[in-house]
DNA sequence: TAATGTGAATACTTTCACAGCA
DNA sequence: TGCTGTGAAAGTATTCACATTA
């Protein structure tokens, strides 16, 4: 007898289709997410996917081919209502649940994080900030109280966390990695420029500000190249 | 990592190789430059892929992937030569230009950037910080004062600033944007949480911290979810 | 002989066109 | 009639195996 794969197991009702969405989707699911919240705050009941994938700056078969993987929540010859589809994107994507996420670093970057207001907002509670300074000890941020690194094990367990950001210096990046490890958080986001390496069970995305200037620098260099080329090949043929 | 990523609209280049690099290959190709540099710094002088792999936490195959479509730069049988190859990827990627780079916002999040390090050392300049707080104009963040926003197209001119970075509310982001564009700024990266609209020549990135959490909450969701439903038929399987 | 570079196979994503339904 | 939902086709990305070469 062979173990049933774990999809299979995956109640439809809980996670839409049970099927799992594929990463592009997802990441463009949480764009929808977020219109749908501007709209319903701007009293819009009723959505085409053309206007959405608009608004959320994709083409409408895209658009459409994302949501299919959550069920069919939209009117033939209607559209969408946008409150309803925005319940059953929040439900697919998991955010019903109580997400409790502990920041640890209290710089420029863990302050920003600790205060912006779109994580309140979509399900998220800050539920503890920690430093490594006994200056920054103490003070505080927002709602929060900045705690010492020493007792993370023990905040951490008495707040409940289920999840981290890391926004500490690259050097103390994998140290702190391995203790929220250890202490049993398995979803971590990482704005620390270093690759970390962590056991197969925690899931870890990383942020990195100078990549993604890299990545502009490149196209931005080839523009310049082919203008450059665009001007001779055009100076050549006059 | 990185999100899965948008269009692709770069017109065919005419020099060096000459083929564009593919999104997902170039967004790795900025993790090998960094693992090289830190490398470099540990006095590490030839690496095999296997090693480089390991360490930027990919597998082997396809680091050589990456790196073969910027052309053969190691040896048969012995590796790569660390500097040389840290060398051809900078260049690849047009990090040999000059890159400065304006920052618009001087919020915890606009300061975290000013001072971050990571810029510097891999050739992008910080030349202006932008504030529309009249309390927070003329203070002084690292090397930088805070400028006034409204003195923005002027001194974005002065500065010759290429880049531009997107540190505001959400509220004042298309805004913003719009007079970046207007202004000459065709690369931009935006760590505001709307969709912005921008003229095709445009190159635009986007960082969402609440997007990043809502991915790791969906896949810590899933994991609960499978470790019910295993829970479950192990109880019936009793 | 050890490790690169790459064609060919596989897997995933996007696009497209249209069937199907309110 | 108008717009959703979806198979099938086209386009990318990843994996794999191995010919190649210092």
């Amino acid at each position: 007898m062979s173990i049933p794969d774990e999809r299979d197991l995956v109640s439809p009702a809980a996670s839409g289709h049970g099927r799992h969405i594929p990463p592009a989707s997802l990441a463009r699911l949480t764009v929808y997410l977020r219109v749908l919240g501007t709209m319903m705050t701007e009293g819009i009941e009723r959505v085409s996917s053309e206007e959405l994938a608009e608004a959320a700056g994709v083409n409408s078969p895209k658009l459409r081919k994302d949501l299919s993987y959550l069920g069919s929540y939209g009117t033939r010859g209607v559209g969408y209502d946008v409150p309803y589809l925005s319940g059953q994107i929040s439900a697919a994507l998991g955010l019903t649940l109580d997400w409790r996420v502990a920041i640890v670093g209290a710089g420029h970057l863990g302050r920003a994080l600790a205060g912006y207001p779109g994580f309140g907002s979509r399900g998220f509670e800050v539920v503890a900030l920690f430093d490594a300074d006994q200056m920054a000890v103490g003070q505080e941020v927002g709602w929060l109280r900045i705690s010492p690194v020493e007792a993370m094990e023990s905040i951490l367990e008495k707040t409940r966390a289920n999840m981290a950001v890391l926004a500490v210096p690259a050097e103390a990046a994998q140290g702190m990695c391995d203790r929220l490890v250890d202490a049993g958080i398995t979803s971590i986001l990482s704005f620390a420029p270093v690759v970390l390496q962590v056991p197969a069970e925690v899931q870890i995305r990383k942020v990195d500000m100078a990549t993604e200037l890299q990545i502009l620098a490149y196209h931005a260099q080839r523009a310049q190249v082919s203008a450059l080329a665009t001007d001779a090949q055009a100076r050549m043929l006059r």
